[in-house]
DNA sequence: GAGTAATCTGAACAATGCTCAGATTATGGC
DNA sequence: GCCATAATCTGAGCATTGTTCAGATTACTC
């Protein structure tokens, strides 16, 4: 049970080693720059030491991934619980959040967000029901849809509409196929789109 | 100006076959899995003969990217023109098949439409306003605009959300984070979005 | 404390991207 | 038509990569 113990033969907890290696060099390079070698070596470890704790290097990708992908619910919900109150003007700075800090993941953290989706991202275990980032979502959707903000005609496809077009302006901001002040504008129009009363 | 003639010492169209080849086994196997050495093979040239048209690897990528993007151009082009008619209900489905054609490409083109955004795509000589998909989503757009169609509060909003939206589901469908099914609700939903009267 | 299982090393292999000297062919000026 | 020049392609080679495997080293269990 020792950790940071890097010294002897047996790393002791090599597993979660590489892979937070591997997220701090993907994080800096990208995916597709960064070698099993590099990380191996960067903790201090012989390259087919990682074969004992992940079956190849898309195993060790992919657990980089589950972690990227927790990252952005977390970093979700710190935002939205920045936000506290039982008014609607509460609940739809909560709803804006949501949207905010997913972008704002996408964009600080580029290389990660690209991996957290992308080919590594094994779903399997992973439906987006239990994904914090989708659950945040519907809740403060709910919330809002408590208010009666919400039309009704477009209450069934909220949840596709705002997570669809939040994840599609970050893909292309990050593309830079949209400029940086294209995401406030369709905040804005999300929330128009969704709302009752015009 | 000779073509298909791979026999003599100079091949007389590399570049471009290089590219078509290119695409054909990235269509197959994906971006990451594909090795400039096995194109020339394929091609019938020797590995580094692709230095003298492209600068490395990257470079004949981002070529097959192009190609791809404009294809998913032509080919939601093509769908667009399959509905004719100057009635409110023909430019609707105008509109709605930019969305469903998008998609469709995605969705049967998966490797090629990934490595047309991503970060393959070169996009300094292409701003989004120049690509022929844009412009036909700003085209029904207007023609929309012009029955009336649209509400004018979201009107200057309308094509960020809509790209954004149809480019998201994309992306989460082929990441199997959406069922196929919901594409069909989330277009409804983009209509619903925009129309003025509900 | 001995034997077993887990962990790590080091050498090795095939494949990859890329470079470069030199061979081969096209091209344009006379 | 012919030759010099430039463009194109080959082949060998280098460094790096992912992965495997026999064997060394350490932890764990009874």
């Amino acid at each position: 049970m020792k950790m940071k113990e890097k010294v002897g033969y047996h790393h002791g907890d090599l597993e979660s080693a590489l892979i937070q290696e591997a997220k701090s060099l993907v994080a800096k390079y990208g995916v597709e720059k960064i070698s099993l070698r590099e990380i191996a070596a960067n903790v201090g470890v012989s390259p087919s030491a990682a074969y004992h704790h992940f079956g190849d290097k898309e195993a060790l990708l992919s657990a980089v991934a589950r972690v990227a992908f927790e990252e952005l619910g977390q970093q979700m919900q710190n935002a939205v619980s920045g936000y506290q109150g039982k008014s609607l003007t509460a609940a739809r700075r909560r709803f804006r959040a949501t949207g905010e800090s997913y972008v704002k993941f996408a964009r600080s953290n580029r290389n990660l967000f690209l991996l957290a989706f992308g080919p590594y991202c094994q779903n399997d275990n992973h439906p987006k029901e239990e994904t914090l980032a989708w659950q945040l979502l519907v809740n403060s959707l709910n919330e809002l849809d408590e208010w009666g903000y919400i039309d009704r005609k477009i209450r069934p496809y909220a949840e596709i509409l705002a997570w669809s077009a939040i994840h599609g302006v970050s893909n292309l901001v990050l593309d830079e196929l949209m400029p940086d002040d294209a995401v406030e504008p369709l905040l804005d129009a999300i929330e128009l789109a969704i709302r009752a009363e015009k």
